[in-house]
DNA sequence: ATATTTTGTGCAAAGGTTTGCATAAAATTA
DNA sequence: TAATTTTATGCAAACCTTTGCACAAAATAT
């Protein structure tokens, strides 16, 4: 036997499914004792409306899809776990994607959404991702697209950034300030904006102290991944005239230079400075505790999906997008020092 | 102009929709003439199936939810990855649920999943579950339900577990064999199955080694937190008579002892062994790097997975209930001494 | 007592798809 | 040519709920 609907209630009761239903949702009109009837054997019949059938008649999903490169790192975990919180009080629901920093199937995961009819859709794009169609597309078929934490240039969207630009300016001058000279830059994968944001504020920081810029000092690695990090963290400290200083696009990144100039036994932070981004939770119980630049992470997650709520009320039909960038904070601790 | 439905290729063609629809599923008994063309208009109007319908019809959501305690750290978010991973090539879909380890809010997501007509579920409980008359629940509307990595003893259902039991045995028997005598134990929240085979496994490992027990070096952390871990550690290294070594229930505690001993000038390895479980990726950049145990965290999710999608094919009508245990594995690190 | 309003209920359509059964047209066999 | 099989298509019901419209009965006003 399958689930009870409200046809059943309407047999037993003698009476139509239309009047079920609006005693259920307590409409007017419908008389005390009638309204109680149905309402008690529902109760007792353990019934539940068929959200499906809702959904098809509405032709609305009540789902929302975000798209993230990946959930292993705590900041995006974090974001996630923040939206799901503020979701939790309204009738969507959360649907969490994976791409993997990969365009081919974060392509793959909007056309998913796509067929599961999601209401809306926030996403922080692939480090590979620079076309934009898909989520255009998207937008296209009336599905409102937030864009959080990287910035998809040239797409009209709502977007929650962080301005790791003057983040990452911060940083660097804070470095420049306590007489570091030769200033190495960690880099995140080439195309992702956030790479590029950081290092500017890097380049821009050096140029403003009129620091001569050096390309041996900027050294991209090809994932946010440890195990890049200590790759080009070798390349970087191994260099004959080796940095006094290194900013790194990551606290990831920056715990493997930690644990290369260690194992090179590099004095931190007498010798070496090193600064990450991100503040993730582990980085302050290092050996000695990183310096790192913080991100509002919950604030983040939660104006996005705000934002996204708001489209979904409705009301809201203007076309004005949304375009909100969040400060940093920069943290100092033994990894570098201090003024 | 909403999407364009079956019914509006159909009016165009002028075929009644069950055609255009048999066409689409390339039906036997259409004529390749009909099926070309309707596939063919399909294509260029850019049609996609109303999936809120399908489900309607075959009462089937194609949904699985996943509830876990939370994704911020390592461990679940791998699993929930490992879990996303194994479902890409399905036509099922992940509904990430977080119950923040509270038992209020686990019996809510089930709600939540029943209501939105999940498939099956796969469910790691909080450690404040010990009731599971929810997911009883759902077992008798016919949904299954896989649990794992800690367990509901007394349910019936399908599990996937790692031995903790054995884990810490080994990890324990390991700080005896490299010449500890005073072995304390940061166990987790009282009523979580994993903090229980942990300890016991701890216990067993010094009764068989003729080790005493003694009270004050077995103590619970109110949380799987750093700050927790911080206060437990800070408890066990002032005892007057302080341990010389610590197994700890998780990594996060772990490092958080690695720093309380830090403070305190405590030599690691030579007068304080430390041992984690889990292996989190960051533990082996600690310095000193984390001895730990490892658990097969992609083998967890993916069999949980493989096990939930066995019950949804459907033809497998038994009612007898796997019950997989993985084993663990010690990896020995800078944080204890070796043998 | 009649006319008008209010109240409570039911009918049927809509939402989009699939599928068993019926049927017309075409192809095959006798 | 008539009888039979095959092929291709359509009809209508089913999945479950909501909602505009109609309508009867009851209550109120004239």
């Amino acid at each position: 036997m399958g689930r009870i609907t409200i046809t059943d209630i309407a047999k037993k009761l003698k009476v139509a499914p239309s009047t079920v239903s609006r005693a259920l949702n307590n409409h007017a009109s419908i008389s005390e004792k009638t309204k109680n009837d149905v309402i008690a054997l529902a109760e007792k019949l353990n019934y539940e409306p068929n959200i499906m059938a809702i959904n098809l008649l509405h032709r609305k999903s009540n789902l929302i899809g975000v798209i993230v490169p990946h959930i292993t790192s705590h900041f995006y975990s974090a974001i996630i776990t923040s939206i799901q919180d503020m979701l939790s009080n309204t009738t969507f629901n959360l649907m969490v994607c994976i791409s993997n920093e990969s365009f081919e199937e974060e392509v793959l995961l909007i056309q998913k959404l796509e067929k599961l009819h999601v209401d809306g859709v926030l996403i922080c794009t692939s480090s590979e991702t620079n076309n934009f169609d898909h989520l255009k597309k998207m937008q296209n078929k009336g599905i409102p697209v937030v864009v959080f934490d990287r910035d998809c240039s040239g797409l009209k969207a709502d977007k929650v950034l962080v301005d790791c630009y003057s983040g990452s300016f911060e940083a660097v001058e804070s470095l420049i300030q306590s007489g570091c000279k030769k200033i190495a830059h960690l880099a995140g994968p080439q195309n992702s904006s956030t790479t590029k944001q950081r290092l500017n504020g890097y380049l821009d920081a050096l140029k403003k102290n009129k620091i001569p810029i050096i390309k041996e000092y900027i050294h991209h690695v090809s994932e946010f991944t440890f195990k890049s990090g200590i790759k080009a963290s070798e390349v970087l400290l191994k260099l004959k005239n080796s940095p006094d200083a290194i900013f790194a696009v990551n606290d990831n990144i920056a715990i493997a230079a930690i644990n290369v100039a260690k194992k090179m036994s590099i004095k931190i932070p007498e010798e070496l400075s090193i600064v990450g981004f991100n503040d993730d939770p582990h980085s302050s119980f290092m050996t000695p505790s990183l310096s790192t630049v913080l991100q509002p992470i919950f604030s983040i997650g939660m104006l996005s999906a705000r934002i996204l709520l708001h489209h979904l009320k409705g009301v809201n039909t203007k076309i004005e997008f949304r375009h909100e960038v969040f400060k940093t904070e920069l943290i100092i601790r033994e990894s570098s020092k201090f003024l």
